[in-house]
DNA sequence: TTTTAGCACTCTTAGGTCGTGAGTGCTAAT
DNA sequence: ATTAGCACTCACGACCTAAGAGTGCTAAAA
């Protein structure tokens, strides 16, 4: 069942000629341009057995082949060769985003964006779960006459902040409400934010108590929006050069999904990931709107958690470019963020 | 050439249909569903009238008609009679953030989600020139060793933050750059806030100056990059209902344009805007790529300064509607914001 | 036994023709 | 001034045809 040294040559031929083309491939064009030394016709009798096999599809009778869910596979498992992003290349991305590291969350937009820009698909990255990252610093500043700014900083640079509404309070009072926070609430992970919080409203019925409970609530509503507000995507619009949105309806469905980022739960669910940068390829994808594509995601870490970064294309995809660039990405957040 | 009084009744009739339909407009369906009490002849007749005037095209010879931009123009300013929303519906909107008023920033992101709902177009917002915001806080706080957090709230409540490297500091020490942050940059507005920081860094040749001239490049940043950063956007996939999408091509262009924010540019030129909801319909544009739509965009009002709300959608747009619900928006967002 | 040449066959695609229907403009009658 | 009638135009869909690409099979060659 393996594949000899000849139909792995052939299956290769014809997937990165169908990545190129985007057009089925016929036993003409494989046997010309990659010059086996052999006739169409024994080609044909090849793409006959790896039809068999389950590798490749015909669009209909009599066209060219094209590669199925599991030709892509074998292709991305055994086939395909690493390619090496060119100096210019890492240097053009590297440079996109130079003096731009001011807070992570710009610094994972920028990288998204330049990850669409270099690859031509729609980028993502998913911020690192919040459940175990910790606070590392709490603060509640005066801001303007009646209210004051609530800032935190967790263990991975992220900072969150907002405003809330205080009673007039005194320097000291300020401090004091300030001291609280820092030694209830500093290096507790965020998971267990919400318990303690509340424990620290019940114990404190002072004056502040309101104060407390803002504060309190809005420590919740971290944890519970982090899920949308984690996520950040670029080059939509890349979807649209993809050949196979000749409709319109189809890209309807996925521009809304992603718009509202139940593109998430996907990756959540299919989170089997093996290697590196893991790959699902169509049908594999356990979300039914994106089973027409394929998606390359690595994993890159973030203080003691870890994040996601990748892109959403047509399985008709450049796999060994887009690993490539999954990886560099990867590699620049880790060299950037880690610190 | 003043419309008399039957032509209006027609012109508002044929806009009103294709807006519904988007199909050419024949003198039939005038006739029988406006009862007009005349005949499709008489119809045609005005109708042909009306297109001499330049309100109405024929896409064909021998089709009917359909509103020019010019007639849309008259439309707008003349004819069409504004809607009040339904209170269910502007009770809905109301709710879909109701406890989401944290900060400024995911407010209007919020308001643009319900508006593009709300219209089934692409919603906008555009945040207030921070030119002209002054700052109101400004902190340099430890967040964690060698790192510092600088944060500054401006007079509108917006919140800005980056994490800088900084020396080693005693408690002293960090109180005397606060300090000095504080005397030298409160209350300054931000298109002075360089040349200020600049002689503040020239002036303090003592070991701070690092820390300050990470400072004064953060704060340079700031009024660079917010012209994207301020804008935000929804309902991207809205655009591709339109049946004027029936090829891919033109999305992709726009959708380009929308993502990158080059439409800010659009809304900067075309703003000579007098009426409050003001609309600009399709070649009144100055922007190329969206002269084939249209834009009703208001004003609202955050300390000092002024932001932007509005929808893009197609130049066949429900006027009545898209102005009734911007104008609500507009009204959330003072309602809500100032104090 | 494997490879190749040859050939009939299939199926898509583009272009062309034709009939239909919606809607017009014009003319003559009301 | 309005209306009925009518010939005319044009987009659209259905149907057809020819061209071209590619296949599968068979029989000959290596």
């Amino acid at each position: 069942m393996a594949l000899d040294a000849r139909k792995a040559q052939i299956l290769k031929a014809i997937v990165e000629d169908y990545v190129k083309t985007g057009l089925p491939v016929g036993s003409r064009a494989v046997a010309r341009k990659h010059r086996l030394g052999v006739s169409p016709a024994t080609i044909r009798n090849e793409m006959a057995d790896l039809e068999e096999m389950g590798y490749l599809d015909k669009p209909h009778t009599s066209s060219g082949r094209v590669p199925s869910d599991r030709g892509y596979r074998v292709y991305v498992d055994e086939l395909m060769t690493d390619v090496r992003l060119s100096r210019e290349e890492s240097a053009m991305i590297e440079s996109l985003f130079r003096s731009k590291i001011r807070d992570v969350v710009s610094f994972l937009k920028e990288t998204v964006r330049a990850l669409s820009e270099a690859t031509d698909y729609l980028a993502f990255v998913l911020g690192p779960e919040c459940e175990t990252t910790t606070i590392k610093a709490i603060y509640l500043l005066p801001a303007s006459v009646g209210r004051a700014l609530l800032v935190i900083v967790s263990d991975v640079g992220v900072v969150e902040n907002c405003l809330i509404d205080v009673p007039p309070m005194s320097r000291e009072e300020m401090e004091y409400v300030n001291n609280m926070l820092r030694s209830h609430l500093c290096n507790v992970s965020l998971d267990q934010i919400h318990s303690k919080a509340q424990a620290l409203l019940k114990r404190e019925t002072s004056r502040y108590s309101r104060v407390i409970a803002q504060i309190t609530e809005f420590l919740t509503s971290i944890t519970e929006d982090s899920e949308t507000e984690r996520l950040f995507m670029g080059g939509t619009a890349n979807l649209l050069n993809q050949p196979e949105f000749k409709d319109v309806n189809r890209v309807q469905d996925l521009l809304e999904a992603i718009e509202n980022g139940s593109l998430i739960r996907n990756i959540m669910i299919t989170q089997t990931q093996t290697t590196d940068p893991a790959i699902t390829i169509g049908e594999e994808n356990q979300v039914d709107k994106v089973k027409e594509f394929s998606i390359v995601y690595g994993t890159f870490r973030l203080g003691q958690s870890a994040g996601r970064i990748g892109v959403l294309g047509p399985k008709r995809m450049n796999y060994p470019r887009a690993v490539a660039l999954v990886r560099f990405c990867e590699q620049l957040i880790n060299k950037h963020l880690t610190r």
